[in-house]
Order: C-alpha cells, then sequence, then structure tokens
DNA sequence: TAGGCCATCTGGTCCT
DNA sequence: AGGACCAGATGGCCTA
C-alpha cells in the first residue's frame, strides 16, 4: 500500500466512509456499533452469504488450485490463463500479443510452453498471496466492533482498513483518558504516581482496566465523567448514594 | 444502467 | 533465478 489515503475510483464511497474517519469519529465512542453499522452500509456481499464472500473463483479446471466451486469465475481470465484446455497455447500467446503489442517478447528466450507454465505458477502464487491478503482482512473483520449478522453486509476492504484505523485512534484515546484519570485519583489518594501508574505504563495491559461492568451506581467524584462507568479503583464509586 | 466492489491475470520492480 | 509485492487492466456480480 503506497498510499494511506486511497483515492481514485470508488471515491464515493469514500467519502462517505471519510465522513466518520478522525476526530469527528472519535467524538462517536459511545455511537462505534452505530458508526460501525454505517461503514457497513458501504459493504458488499450481503446475498452471498459468509462463505460465499470468500468468492475465489478457481480459474478453471486442471489448475492447481483447490475443486472448490468458483462463483464469481471469471470467463475471459480463466480463458486467459490457459487453463481451459485446448487451444490453451495459442490462446496464451493471443493474450500475450495482445498485451505487449506486435514485437513484445519480454522473455523471448523462454519455450513457449515452459514460459506458459511459469506464467501458471506466477498466476497461482499471486492468487494465494492475494487469498492470505483476505484471510488477514477477514480475521480484522471479526475482531472490529461493528455488527457481525448474517443480515448485515460484510464490511469492504477499504471500509475495514479504515475502521480499523478508527477503532485503533479510539483505544488509544480511551487509554489515555483512563491514565488521566488513574493520574487524578492517585493524586486525590495521595498514593505514589510510579507505582499505582505502572501497570498502565504497558500498552497491553488491557487486563488491568479498572472499571468494573457490574456496578452501576454513579460516583460523586469526578471519575463518574469518565464514560459514566464506575471504577473499582476509586472508593466513592461504590458508595451508597 | 451506472457505479461500487471484487477476483484474477499480467508485467514490472525489488529483494533474497 | 525465483519469490514477493505492486499497480493497471479486465470482466463479473450486485445494488440503487
Amino acid at each position: 500500500l503506497r498510499s494511506a489515503e486511497p483515492s481514485g475510483p470508488g471515491g464515493a464511497g469514500m467519502a462517505e466512509l471519510k465522513s466518520l474517519s478522525g476526530d469527528a469519529y472519535l467524538a462517536l465512542s459511545h455511537g462505534y456499533a452505530a458508526a460501525a453499522a454505517a461503514a457497513a452500509g458501504l459493504a458488499y456481499g450481503a446475498a452471498r452469504g459468509p462463505e460465499a464472500t470468500r468468492g475465489y473463483g478457481t480459474p478453471g479446471p486442471g489448475g492447481e488450485l483447490p475443486a472448490t466451486p468458483a462463483p464469481r469465475a471469471p470467463a475471459a481470465a480463466a480463458e486467459s490463463s490457459g487453463e481451459q484446455s485446448g487451444d490453451e497455447d495459442d490462446a496464451f500467446e493471443q493474450q500475450r500479443r495482445r498485451r505487449r503489442g506486435p514485437g513484445g517478447a519480454a522473455d523471448g528466450r523462454r519455450r513457449p510452453r515452459e514460459q506458459r507454465s511459469l506464467r501458471l505458477s506466477i498466476n497461482a502464487r499471486e492468487r494465494r498471496r492475494m487469498h492470505d491478503l483476505n484471510d488477514a482482512l477477514d480475521g480484522l473483520r471479526a475482531v472490529i466492533p461493528y455488527a457481525h449478522s448474517p443480515s448485515v453486509r460484510k464490511l469492504s476492504k477499504i471500509a475495514t482498513l479504515l475502521l480499523a484505523k478508527n477503532y485503533i485512534l479510539m483505544q488509544a484515546q480511551a487509554l489515555d483518558e483512563m491514565r488521566r484519570l488513574v493520574a487524578y485519583l492517585n493524586q486525590g489518594q495521595g498514593l505514589a504516581a510510579p507505582v499505582a501508574a505502572a501497570p498502565l505504563t504497558h500498552f497491553g495491559q488491557a487486563a488491568v482496566f479498572p472499571f468494573s461492568a457490574g456496578a452501576a451506581l454513579p460516583c460523586p467524584d469526578k471519575c463518574a465523567a469518565f464514560s459514566g462507568t464506575p471504577s473499582a479503583l476509586c472508593k466513592h464509586c461504590n458508595e451508597k448514594p
């Protein structure tokens, strides 16, 4: 990815999604699910179901790929890959001539058949690479909090990336606020800041998140201003009103 | 039907 | 030399 902010075709959807990005999006910390659902509106593949969305079309019989059904196998692509059989070499050469022009010969010393098998293996590698990329995107979709449901469309690739970016920013902001809150509480209780803040200095220490989801009592202290969630570390949080 | 999204093929470039 | 990565081209499917 050479451009962090892709542009070009698909711009309409991008503009829509960009309206959710940055600070404006971060402001939606409580409405993340709704925002995600909005982003999911840019997604694709509702009618295909979770399995079909994989949609990796196999180029055709005889290839080195597993013989999974190819819901969207591009006819022309399969033909151009020469894996359909018959006049495969002719088709392959015609394709090359079309692309390279009359005099074009990038690999002139290779015999056509050898050349073609090399091309097929390169194609297969590229397919595998793209499948791995899609698997990684699926993994990312799985951990992004948006409406995962059969009735909700799968997030598009670009929507997945942008939503993930915003989610990370949102988490970082929440962590920052939590650090400030802990520092504030430590001041109020006369604790040595380095001791109490130590568990939070490591970015990955989400397990020490000091709020308990169970308690719902409003805190008379200022920690209630943070997300409205009572803090287990705050002595006021569990006080009876 | 146009536009969005996608998978695939392909050639070029860089790296090991 | 071979593999990984990238971007352009192409064509199919879906939705508004």
